[in-house]
RNA sequence: GCCCCCAUCGACUAGCGGUCCAGGUCGCGGCCCUUUCAAGGCCGUAGCACGGGUUCGAAUCCCGUUGGGGGCACCA
């Protein structure tokens, strides 16, 4: 993976770079991270410690340390002054310039695309090292390969037209061609390359709205990928074990951030309970909220089949951890339902779930009212809501006080 | 403008010449369940861009058209 240092790491490279990872895991290789920094001017500091959190947040661990394009400066100024003294480049302006050949095509076999033929009279005179001495990045990058030894250079199809140049390149220091893939871009829902307006597109945003990495992982692998007409639902392991670059599509693919959400759902309805909390206090954490852990995970087994994100949370147990403020025209004249409810629970023993059901019910059916009928002021007195976990167990977490408390104001406004 | 790539339901895709009057998933619609919302169950909606070939036979192969995307920097 070679991104260049320009800010947050973008949900598209990480596409690319999971297949990448895929591949190298899939086939008991490496997976190499290089900062391709050669473009001082728009380098951006934090940059590069942005791009790793997120890269460990996903689970996308690389091998050996990263490098830094810029390093190889010397190197690359070395290998241009050799070609110019091979006559394979000149000097242009200050700048050193390869010399393309003019006939003939170049062409290689890319992985998911086949064969990819460019005349070569088409290709232009490559800048190899700018007039201020720092490499370029379709020179520095082959050479790059080179040193490093890859093997496949599984990029974007944005690279397609750098190709044919940097294959001259290699043929002419006399190296060996990796394998290029060029794999599709992910595109938005207008078919326009994902950006801000079609939603969350850095890995930091996907993160803050509560997306699980494995989902994110599986749902990004379906992306120009799959393993057959049936299996959606993959684990990282099975991820890796089924992954076959031979098998990417060659289109473009949208971005459905519908699919992903119910994809995030089921890997949140599937976590292990104590888990789901576990991840819920994190999030909350890094959010900046600050509540009690003992009644997150409490709140937590209420919300499980109800959220697809994390950030959902907030709003569907904030009833617990703070106050609330029902809407009086919700609480549909409800007087006399809470006024029963309240008196139902006031010495209720025990003060649980099930016996909660049964004293409620027990009210409504005396007051004559259907369940929908009687349940939803309760709901919204207590829970300040109209939607809401389930009733019994939420009022069972809040406790007897406060709920006689909410049950009272609401009748108050209610009447 | 030039170069390159792509083309199956609204979206992601399976399909690699007959087993496809095209299968799965999301979405959408309906029904069931139900204390709200979800979840779950059942049913349904919707597609091989178009035109020529090749072949006994084409979603699958070839050519063209159209449409979409990407690239044309001393950016990466």
């Amino acid at each position: 993976m070679a991104p260049s240092p320009t800010g947050l790491l973008h949900i598209g490279n990480v596409r690319t770079a999971l297949f990448n990872w895929l591949y190298a895991r899939h086939e008991g290789g490496e997976f190499r991270l290089r900062i391709e920094n050669t473009d001082t001017s728009r380098e951006v500091a934090e940059a590069v410690d942005h791009i790793q959190e997120s890269l460990r947040w996903l689970g996308l661990d690389w091998d050996g340390p990263h490098t830094f394009q810029l390093d190889r400066m010397d190197d690359c100024r070395r290998v241009a002054d050799e070609l110019v003294a091979q006559g394979k480049a000149y000097q242009d302006d200050g700048a050193i310039r390869f010399r393309m050949p003019d006939e003939g095509v170049t062409v290689w076999n890319d992985i998911v695309r086949g064969p990819v033929e460019f005349r070569n009279e088409n290709l232009a005179d490559l800048v190899l090292v700018r007039s201020d001495g720092r490499p370029t990045y379709n020179f520095a990058s082959p050479m790059e390969d080179v040193w490093d030894g890859i093997t496949h250079v599984i990029r974007g199809e944005d690279h397609i037209s750098n190709t044919p140049t940097q294959i001259n390149i290699i043929r002419a220091i006399g190296a060996e061609l990796p394998i290029y893939a060029h794999v599709p871009n992910v595109a938005g829902a207008d078919g326009k390359k994902l950006s801000k307006r079609h939603g969350a597109v850095t890995v930091a945003e996907f993160r803050k709205d509560g997306y699980l990495p494995e989902a994110l992982m599986n749902f990004l692998a379906l992306l120009g990928w799959a393993p057959d007409g049936e299996t959606t639902i993959m684990n990282r392991g099975e991820l890796v074990t089924r992954f076959d670059l031979t098998r990417v599509s060659a289109s473009p693919a949208q971005f459905d951030y519908a699919k992903l959400d119910w994809m995030n759902g089921v890997y949140l309805r599937e976590l292990p309970g104590e888990e789901f909390a576990h991840r819920l206090l994190i999030w909350l954490g890094e959010n900046g909220y600050d509540w009690d852990a003992e009644l997150v995970t409490q709140a937590a087994r209420l919300v499980q089949e109800k959220i697809a994100r994390l950030a959902e949370f907030p709003g569907f147990a904030g009833f617990l951890f703070g106050d609330v403020e029902p809407e009086p025209a919700d609480l549909d004249g409800g007087a006399q339902i809470l006024a029963a409810a309240d008196e139902a629970l006031a010495s209720l023993e025990p003060f649980e779930a099930a016996s909660i059901e049964a004293a409620l019910r027990d009210a409504a059916d005396r007051l004559g009212l259907k369940p929908r009928q009687a349940f939803q002021p309760i709901r919204v007195a207590v829970t300040g809501s109209k939607v809401s976990p389930g009733l019994f167990e939420s009022i069972e977490v809040l406790g007897r006080e406060t709920t006689l408390n909410r049950l009272r104001a609401a009748a108050a406004v209610a009447a």
